[in-house]
DNA sequence: CTACGTGCAAAGCTTTTGCATGGAA
DNA sequence: TTCCATGCAAAAGCTTTGCACGTAG
């Protein structure tokens, strides 16, 4: 295995980010390492107010203000690091977009839930298209929205034993 | 030709959207009829300011303020017949959802074009995907980003004759 | 010493809402 | 008369920005 292959399948998503940030003559610095560990440290979706709300008013450890998570999430997703997926209560939802797989949303209109799929076949589709139209895709953004199958059962009672009390 | 199939095909825009609110227990006022008679004048995406900057001021003619656009765009969004598609500078853009062929849309980052390309492919698609989950999907919003071919050729300079001044 | 970053508070924007007035059934 | 609607202005809520102060190189 090359040195260069492995590297290439083993940078970390802050190292990443840090090759990014040079490109661009800006710094890694603390606040935005903070704000992009925390955003990587799980594979949740998350909104800005997420992070602003557990990084702006944290004690004893590194923290970040609201300024600094919006503005170091904007650069997250310039470096295609994270990708905005769906908006809910008027906000933006992300997820991470940097090794992990492909996929789309089915969003319960009813529950809020959000179920990954993943796109393959989407994504062939979207190849096709884009080639006829001599377009340069570079990504996309796919809501699905309706009933999950858990809204979608009527009331059901739980067996009538909740009638008991 | 039976009646039925006659008037389902036939329905106009206006009529669909006094049906809608009738079930509702709502009337179609003049205002709310000069809204959606605006936005089906033609097939342009548009957003709520554009219909707002257009309706808000205009003397001698039906009127109605940017409350009402904003409540009868909802309206006709819950009635089926306009879709939000996309989302730019910051304000919802919709399209006509009603008498019009599916589609979704190629959207160019530079000069913010929005191609129209037909979508039964991916309707099919999405259509197992749902099914799998046991979700009722009511809807879908697909934007596809890149640059256009337009914005992907180089300068170019027009044969260089530009040149000549 | 220079340039880049942060934090704070204030501003910006779109969209929603409270409320008094008006009008249709 | 009784709702339903409109218009206005103000509110709401997310996101961005101006500015002064820090700090890495």
């Amino acid at each position: 295995m090359s040195e260069l292959t492995a590297v290439s399948v083993t940078v970390s998503a802050v190292d990443k980010f840090r090759e990014f940030l040079l490109t661009k003559g800006m710094r890694l610095t603390s606040e935005r390492e903070t704000v992009i560990t925390a955003v990587y440290a799980t594979h949740e979706h998350f909104d800005a107010d997420l992070w602003v709300a557990k990084l702006e008013r944290r004690k004893g450890a590194p923290r970040a203000s609201r300024s600094t998570v919006y503005r170091t999430l904007r650069l997250l997703e310039e470096a295609g690091l994270i990708r905005k997926v769906a908006r809910a209560n008027d906000r933006e939802v992300y997820e991470h977009d940097y090794g992990y797989p492909q996929h789309d949303h089915l969003i319960c209109k009813k529950c809020g839930e959000m179920t990954e799929f993943p796109n393959e076949a989407i994504a062939e589709v979207l190849e096709k298209v884009a080639a006829e139209h001599g377009f340069r895709m570079s990504g996309h953004r796919l809501e699905v929205d309706g009933i999950c199958a858990v809204c979608s059962r009527p009331p059901q009672r739980v067996h009538r034993k909740l009638d008991m009390i």
